[in-house]
DNA sequence: AAGTAGGGAATCATCTGATGTATCGGTCAG
DNA sequence: CTGACCGATACATCAGATGATTCCCTACTT
């Protein structure tokens, strides 16, 4: 094994050990890599890997930190594997944000909060506005949309499945959905739709909420089928 | 944005556009550094990251590649986060990986073939055999269990919820699983429902299938409930 | 002619030292 | 008491040298 491996394993061991907790900080660089027997290089390829993968949090002129090992957090860099595999046909991301977003709006039914859905209905109300306007302001649409989509994903009370979802509904996917069906009034459609899956989280109706988050889901991703976008076609 | 982080997205963003494709190999170290404008110690930092992260394979002597990432391979990080998740209540993990498997089953019961089919009662009937010895050779018991599931997950056709199942159904969770049920005979119970499982996947009945998995998981969680573990208490 | 052992070039792995840059905390003038 | 200054600390980056491993070509053996 590689001296950088060693690091990530050494210090992903203390932390899964407890030695090392949320918001400690590592002692500076020169110290522990003597402690690990290894030069400051290697050390600090093996903090730069965790700290791209969310484990650590380097700060110049300060020192390193572990993060909150918040699961959000941690899933964060999947969504490379997201993009790379939505680049072509993407069924399969979706059909797995799909599965996620049903099943944490069905958690979500019983426990989202009274306060939660008023928020939600202000943002949804906030939608029904710029909808109305010409031209619309697609920036905070999309904006809305992520927000009420967290929102329902947060109160699911399942935190694994929070930081998939996340990481599943990230920047690309959406962006992507958004500008193919950003035309000829999808929004309104759209727009129905997250009420209606609104409605049913207000009734506390666990499948009533799965259904309709399947069924706005499902109308979303209809949306992209048969794009005249290159890389669907020649992943076909 | 640092140096490290830079070679990073440029890596990524030249694969995302084709210009790196699976199995590629990339310039050497000091021609990349020079190209990217930074330091050969910086380039590595980066190349250090994407190593971990699963996109690049470095071999010394011979040069670094584009790895052929596989979403299994490039999820496979994430193992990390199922092990810090799990060490206290990992109802959550559980919770997901059950979900995930579901739809796995469900998928996998129309569109398993009559080889892997096989393959699997194969698997199944070896457990067999193992259990009915005295004292039961564990090790291979739970390679078979991985190898079962894993058989259906490769057969629901989507390559993300494979790669994702494989990260969530990893090593430790597995582990302690089984150590924890390995008494009392609970692996004949374990074992009737992979035959459950199986024979719904025979019969090509989505439903059923997905049923015997929910079942079979939900009784490998509960063999977990109450255990004396410290970790257990105290995050509860 | 075919197979194999040897050697050299290429490449990554690691270490060391030096310099740049950002942050924090104490000090001192106002 | 407030705010600007300043130095210690720690990470960021670079440069050079050396070691270890792999690959490939060559020459030798059978």
């Amino acid at each position: 094994m590689s001296r950088t491996a060693e690091v990530i394993n050494s210090i992903k061991r203390m932390i899964l050990d407890g030695v090392f907790r949320p918001g400690d900080r590592l002692p500076v660089e020169k110290e522990l890599a003597e402690s690990l027997g290894v030069s400051r290089g290697s050390l600090r390829e093996g903090i730069s890997a965790l700290s791209i993968l969310g484990v650590v949090d380097t700060r110049q002129g300060d020192g390193t930190y572990i993060t909150n090992l918040d699961v959000t957090h941690l899933l964060a860099p999947m969504g490379f594997v997201v993009d790379l595999e939505g680049r072509g046909d993407a069924r399969h991301v979706h059909a797995v944000r799909r599965l996620l977003e049903c099943e944490a709006a069905r958690l979500a039914a019983t426990r989202i909060t009274d306060g939660a859905l008023q928020e939600a209905r202000t943002l949804l109300d906030e939608a029904t506005r710029i909808a109305a306007e010409t031209p619309h302001d697609h920036e905070r649409i999309i904006e809305i949309d992520i927000k009420f989509h967290r929102i329902i994903a947060a109160h699911s009370g399942n935190s694994v499945l929070v930081g998939l979802i996340d990481a599943f509904a990230g920047r690309t996917v959406r962006a992507r959905l958004w500008r193919s069906l950003h035309e000829e009034g999808a929004d309104w459609r759209t727009h129905e739709e997250h009420l209606a899956v609104w409605k049913a989280l207000a009734a506390h109706d666990p499948e009533r909420a799965r259904i309709r988050m399947a069924n706005h889901l499902l109308g979303v991703e209809e949306s992209l089928r048969g794009l005249p976008d290159d890389d669907t076609r020649s992943t076909n």
